[in-house]
DNA sequence: CTTGACTAGTTTGATATCAAACTATAATGG
DNA sequence: CCATTATAGTTTGATATCAAACTAGTCAAG
């Protein structure tokens, strides 16, 4: 056991050093293909509300893509402020909010995507998306452990 | 093409997403079980050279972990600091630098070691060690096609 | 040599994120 | 009802990171 920890933990930490290289790497990408100050959190946001409906409240956004609420106040401040989401007091709950998409909230959204799209076509490519897709479960059930013992 | 694009992009987007909450989860994981004020990065910097070997230069350092050059300076004053690491001109290029492990450094990193694995250890037996070695190759695949179109 | 282009490291200013303390509302058990 | 406990969101203070401007050293071409 002790053995097996002390066997498995070199290419464990380097599993992971390597997804922590790759998930700063594409945010780079993402970012820099990005308008203005916008950031990949941000449109990932919009992107959920898009695909997943409106109405959420901001611990439900924070638990979805597993940051603090503190974190998640700032984001929809940054948000509200360039008026891409609209927040109301949430009716059935006097603690909550609900967080709504603007028009120019999807109108963005839809641009970042004609902006960005092009930049990671020649990855898409090069990367063989198909192998990706096949790992995705994989990274799933990892995410899902880690979120687990939290 | 477009088409392509099209039909990827959100799949692709789901994919990068993951990586990047895997990123955050085992960040936070790793550093809830590291010492004081500790982060990953300083730890990974050491894990490096004791790994790869000492007298690494500054840059050398942050290629490796695909960050700036501002932020290599940050951590490396932080590890400085905790007396982890010792800093010398480099002798053979007046610009750069040598960075060198202490023994309070390589200490640090073994007991590091010592305190996270039992943390890691319920994972590690959970995800099936094997299936992630197998992901491995196709993720550092996606590392080099990404580092390459930077 | 000397100039011009490149590279190493630092500094500055900004932002995303976190943890912890705080406020306000809800829910629950006696 | 009320007191306790839990939850939603905010605030505060800290840190890791980045981009861009800057300094200083190197190198190559003439």
């Amino acid at each position: 056991m002790t053995a097996v920890t002390e066997m498995a933990s070199p290419e464990l930490f380097e599993f992971f050093n390597e997804i922590a290289i790759i998930s700063q790497l594409s945010a780079a990408l993402f970012s820099k293909n990005l308008p203005d100050g916008m950031h990949v959190s941000h449109f990932s946001i919009l992107n959920h509300l898009v695909r997943l409906g409106d109405g959420r409240t901001p611990v439900q956004l924070a638990g979805a893509f597993q940051v603090t609420k503190a974190t998640m106040t700032h984001s929809l401040g940054v948000l509200e402020r360039q008026g891409f989401v609209a927040i109301s007091p949430n009716p059935e709950d006097g603690r909550s909010k609900l967080v709504r998409l603007t028009p120019s909230g999807r109108a963005f959204r839809e641009m970042a995507i004609a902006q960005v799209g092009p930049a990671f076509g020649p990855i898409i490519r090069e990367i063989d998306a198909a192998k990706l897709m096949a790992i995705l479960p994989d990274l799933k059930r990892v995410r899902q452990i880690l979120d687990r013992s939290r």
